[in-house]
DNA sequence: GCTACTATATTTGTATACAAATAATTTGTA
DNA sequence: TACAAATTATTTGTATACAAATATAGTAGC
């Protein structure tokens, strides 16, 4: 196996996030979904353009995502303040159910495959991962 | 910024793709591209089954990906041993120059993003991300 | 040799994902 | 006020991405 950093990031990713997908078979939630419900779950109420960055999607994605779990009873959309250019976005109850199960789903496959590691490396796993994060923050807002 | 390692994982992985597809701009290619063309690099004339595990995609998604790297003339496939099953997939010249560009940029984005960490924490991150891997790998298998 | 089974790639249908253009609204400024 | 500029969401077009079904080719057991 390659073990550069970017491969392993890519394929970690990946190998994560369809196995969320799998625990997640019965749920009824498309591949999108997840990650918004998870989202809404610590911002309830956000802005699509922030929920856009959050989930580090671009907004138009975000708007069909959005149609279809309005749809589906998962969110409502609205607007507040008056101001008529951003649309308020809040779980349903079942909304709120789906959030649950994701959040449940995604805490014990965490729990999983950091098993391994001790509380020293899982410490530093989590830090540099954060430290990258902000890197690549900062490099974007640079262009 | 929400801390646990699924978010940071999902987002750093995005915000990195993200940003190679921006530095790859002049380079022509499309967003699924530069993985294939990575690990073409390291494991040329592999077959289609090969790449896509090692690019953690769906078979069926590579499909339309290769026909349309092969109308732009980075790949060829072709059939070996006999085998008629399998197909063989090999860059051609342009391929390579490509992959070329894409490494050199993957390795100067990962300098880049790697550059607050010291060597320890650099060997702390990469062991961790290289043990939840092969965990995930491992948790596929037994389904 | 024949049939059931497995392996590999492709097709089809739906859902992300982004770039570029558009629509509607708000803000800034003269 | 008026009008240019910026903000937010959506539409359109193309390219992933996966599930399920299909087509074809190889393998195993008899």
């Amino acid at each position: 196996m390659d073990r550069s950093f970017h491969y392993l990031l890519m394929a970690t990713q990946g190998l994560f996030q369809r196995q969320v997908m799998a625990e997640l078979a019965g749920a009824g939630l498309t591949a999108g979904q997840p990650k918004v419900l998870d989202y809404l779950g610590l911002h309830d109420g956000s802005v699509q353009k922030d929920i856009a960055l959050g989930c580090q999607i671009d907004p138009a994605t975000l708007t069909g995502l959005l149609n279809r779990m309005e749809e589906k009873g998962l969110i409502q959309r609205r607007t507040e303040d008056g101001n008529r250019r951003s649309l308020h976005v809040y779980l349903t109850q079942l909304g709120w159910e789906k959030q649950r199960e994701v959040r449940r789903t995604l805490d014990q496959l965490e729990q999983r495959v950091l098993s391994g590691l001790d509380e020293k490396q899982r410490a530093y796993l989590l830090e540099g991962l954060l430290r990258v994060c902000k890197e690549l923050i900062d490099v974007e807002v640079l262009q």
